[in-house]
DNA sequence: CGTCATATTGATCGCGATCAAACTTTGTGG
DNA sequence: CCACAAAGTTTGATCGCGATCAATATGACG
């Protein structure tokens, strides 16, 4: 259940089996689990836990006061949601299902103990933290500077990039279980546009996406189309100086 | 000259006075400057310190392939330009000095001595940094939701009270040494249409701004249409259960 | 006092919003 | 398994915020 984590903390430094029993032992745990569409934790609620996605998708999103909402983050399996967040008193946003999802609610306490026996595996998560700051600034660049066509073609990248550094795509293909109006609250435009915009991408044969999924049918382009540049995500091996050697 | 993180740490809790020396304890490293408009590191180039500003502001910004720009973040006296960067092998940004700037260049050895010996301090700072992520999350949501207007505002409010927490503005009377063309590119509209935002709030009476200082008119009618929600910045002394005593 | 960055104004264009309606898929209870 | 509701997708017509292009102030500064 674990494995995605562990696939995604090895995008940064190859871990010793000591460290991966740690985090397989987390395990102990007992899973949770949310319904598509309902909230894991709302706005103004105290943080207590941090949760690990294990499987299916969440985001975060913030609601404004007019009734509009922003999705400001997508939680793939092996995400945590704030590693940190229990110091805040209150939310300031909400995460929420997607799909039906998987996950694991980790006390600080829980956290604190794996990082202190494993530094090499604390360095992973905060380098997973970097990440996931990167991936904010990212999807500020997009908001700020792209075109529809190329915030959702760089969305599209993004994702499938994330999933198949966790094993969960390859092919350029992908599950993509994402309703087209939650595309647009991601993407800041409205639904009805959206879904132009989608149908240009299939028209320019970019993308099929059908019964959610997604198939990229010319990766190159859609890079180029959507100015993707790899190395936000810092997947390559960062901390390979940290290896462990068995 | 330590004063500003000093003061903005302690809207988390209170910090000792043994807690305030280890932080003063930093001044040993020489304090370095930059010049306005000049980088202080750029994409590619390999993260190894830890900057905390001292004076000025400085910014971090993404460069696009088609010549535009986007400013993500500010810095103001006070904070820190992530504090765990030195982890990535290069950086996916550049830190621009906005006005002449003074910093400190911390090392990541330096830093660890001073968490692990003040643990109250180590606890502010990963507050500090939550408070970071948080900002960048209700930025996504001003791009995504928010019209010309709604941002400038929501900004200015932003920075006021950001600058109010540090000590540097009061009285609705803050500096602001922004050009409106990096206004623009905070806000992902154009230069030209930026001023004419500008000319709107002026005209509505919510704003004076000339020489590089801003006054904020009325701020609750700047609020409002800012849908400007305080919660996000978790200034209400969050961590007042850690308080020291002496 | 000329040069260069910054700010302002005017005219026109177009991407994406808005409003409205139909269509399709999914899911649920009888 | 069908009926019907609810959610999600698609299409069409029109509107408007902010982009673009172009020119003109207004400083700041050597």
């Amino acid at each position: 259940m674990t494995k995605a984590l562990i696939a995604k903390l090895s995008q940064f430094a190859r871990l010793s089996s000591e460290d991966r029993d740690a985090i397989v032992g987390l395990e102990t745990v007992h899973c949770k689990t949310a319904r598509a569409h309902t909230p894991l934790i709302s706005e103004g609620d105290k943080p207590i836990h941090v949760r690990l996605v294990l499987s299916g998708w969440a985001c975060r999103h913030k609601d404004l006061a007019n009734g509009r909402r922003q999705i400001v983050a997508f939680f793939l399996p092996g995400d945590f949601c704030d590693l940190n967040v229990y110091l805040l008193r209150s939310m300031d946003h909400t995460i929420s299902a997607v799909t039906d999802v998987k996950y694991l609610q980790l006390s600080a306490g829980m956290l604190g103990k794996l990082t202190e026996e494993r530094p090499r595996v604390a360095q992973a998560l905060m380098w997973s933290e970097l990440v996931s700051a990167s991936i904010q600034r990212e999807w500020l660049v997009s908001l700020g500077q792209r075109t529809a066509m190329e915030r959702v073609g760089h969305l599209i990248v993004e994702l499938y990039t994330r999933l198949k550094s966790v094993g969960l795509a390859a092919d350029c293909r992908m599950a993509f279980p994402v309703t087209q109006s939650e595309l647009a609250e991601v993407t800041g435009v409205t639904p009805v546009h959206l879904n132009r915009t989608l149908q240009e991408l299939r028209r320019q044969k970019l993308i099929e996406l059908e019964s959610r999924q997604l198939t990229i049918l010319d990766l190159d382009r859609l890079r180029d189309l959507a100015m993707f540049e790899l190395g936000y995500l810092h997947l390559d091996r960062e901390g390979r100086h940290l290896d462990a050697n068995d």
